[in-house]
DNA sequence: CACACTTACGATATTCGTAAGGATT
DNA sequence: AATCCTTACGAATATCGTAAGTGTG
């Protein structure tokens, strides 16, 4: 039993007519004729009478019709959704991402691809950079956007930009007037900034620690956008990724360049190896690449 | 796409091996490898990455997955469905028949017939002999079992047996120590009857018609059982069908044939031509030839 | 005798298995 | 070197189309 002796038998009882079934098969008679006999030899009995002068259906082949029509529906649909699947034309990718990028230049990216793929859907994870490897890695999403990690295994990094730390002040803050702030400068005011274990937190940490630099914090918080907050109330200053530079313009707070050290990360994708991508997810990936190439954040005012 | 290459995907995918599943498949390992291709080539896209020591399933490939059982289950089902069907291990029969047959002997045959074939289920209906033609001529019933029809047309006719019409009477009636009864002496007495238009009240009327007796009814029912019991009651005498003798006496009445005229009918099975019954009701009809072959409904005490 | 399906048979296409090739551990 | 999948190619199998056969109206 094949799909082509159902499909043949289906044509035959919509018909009622081995000639014209064949011809809507795009088949010779007889090879329909066969096609038909060697179905009722597999199923062990007839599925038709035939009398020369007229064609009708055995109480088992008027029980096979609907069966027929069921499965024919089903296995046409599925062909046609895995099609769909490879041309794009149906799917899904998630994607994790820090929520510094999630909140700034991700939706531009996602705006893109949906012009190109629109039945694809995809879901954002916006979670601690440490998440977005571990779930790469677990295979719970495809594409993960954050900082470079220190250790990728076997997984793959491309790379979007380079993101240099900034720091934020109120306005009419002291520091103002400077062009480029200092750390030691920086410090000497209450300091706000992530709660661990924040990519960014770890990063000031380590980059301090290295140079025998001391951090007291004043406050800490989960997202950036109560720490922005906080700045520009004027509770003290802070030191963001440059991406999240809009972001604190907007609620009203200074951004410069810190230096002496200063912290710069490669912000890319991380994924499985590309071969392992699904076809909406290496889309993505090129549009993610394409999308951001040329992005060069502004340290300066 | 066709069942082999799905067949052969999901071994593949179990086992996660092109040798476990060509073996499994009873098939040659570059056999199986061609097949996998032709399908990923029909679906437009990889199915699986190949990496010659390890075997992973693209995204696609993932998403095939639970089609392809879904697809594989329900084909297999309906296969094995159509074969059981054909082997008689699974069906259902509907049989049309007059109401003093389906309570009388049809049992016996339907018992004989659950023995041979235990897993077809079988639909009675019990009707008047008009409505058991009709249901076969419409394809309700694929078996109806009645008098003779008048009018056949396209349908079959196979006799069981010949049916003599009996008198029945209360016990202690003034004409019970006569061995035969002629319908001049019976219609002495208030006569019961079916109501129309049952056959055994039209053969009675256009019996006596023909034979210039005047009919004078004083009761009648819808069922036998209850002219049977009216005529145990002492209500009156009665002429039913001989295979009603069993039923009527276990009532309480007393049988004897009428004669002058003697009302005699075949009672046999109709359905559509044997080359046009499913397997199962060719079956019936062999049992229920078999089951009254060589019944002879005694007229006599 | 015309029509509709079946059977027969040679041709074509597909599928299969063996053998050789390539890549990874 | 061993294992596993792919590619190559000749062989077996299945399917197809043309032509002849059969039976009915």
């Amino acid at each position: 039993m094949n799909i082509k002796q159902v499909r043949a038998f289906l044509a035959v009882a919509q018909t009622m007519s081995f000639a014209s079934a064949a011809t809507q098969l795009h088949l010779s008679q007889p090879a329909l004729s066969l096609s038909i006999k060697s179905l009722e030899d597999n199923l062990g009995g007839k599925l038709l009478t035939r009398t020369t002068r007229h064609i009708a259906l055995t109480p088992e082949g008027e029980a096979l019709v609907p069966i027929a029509r069921r499965l024919l529906a089903q296995w046409e649909n599925a062909e046609d959704e895995m099609k769909q699947r490879f041309a794009l034309q149906l799917g899904k990718i998630a994607i994790a991402s820090m929520p510094s990028f999630a909140a700034s230049l991700l939706p531009k990216a996602i705006r893109n691809y949906h012009v190109s793929y629109p039945n694809i859907q995809v879901a954002i994870h916006d979670v601690l950079s440490d998440v977005v490897v571990e779930m790469v890695r677990n295979n719970q999403v495809e594409l993960g956007i954050s900082f470079e990690p220190t250790n990728l295994l076997e997984l793959s990094f491309y790379p979007l930009y380079e993101d240099r730390f900034i720091a934020i002040l109120p306005k009419n803050h002291p520091l103002e007037t400077q062009q480029t702030i200092s750390w030691k400068a920086l410090l000497e005011y209450d300091f706000i900034t992530l709660q661990r274990p924040s990519s960014v937190r770890t990063m000031i940490e380590s980059t301090l620690s290295n140079a025998g630099i001391e951090l007291n914090v004043a406050f800490d918080a989960h997202q950036l956008a109560t720490v922005g907050r906080m700045v520009s109330e004027g509770m003290g200053v802070a030191v963001v990724p440059a991406l999240c530079r809009q972001q604190t313009e907007e609620q009203g707070a200074v951004c410069r360049p810190v230096i002496e050290p200063e912290i710069s990360r490669r912000v890319g994708v991380i994924c499985q190896p590309r071969s392992n991508l699904s076809i909406a997810a290496a889309a993505m990936l090129d549009v993610l690449i394409d999308t951001y190439a040329n992005t060069h954040l502004d340290s300066q005012t």
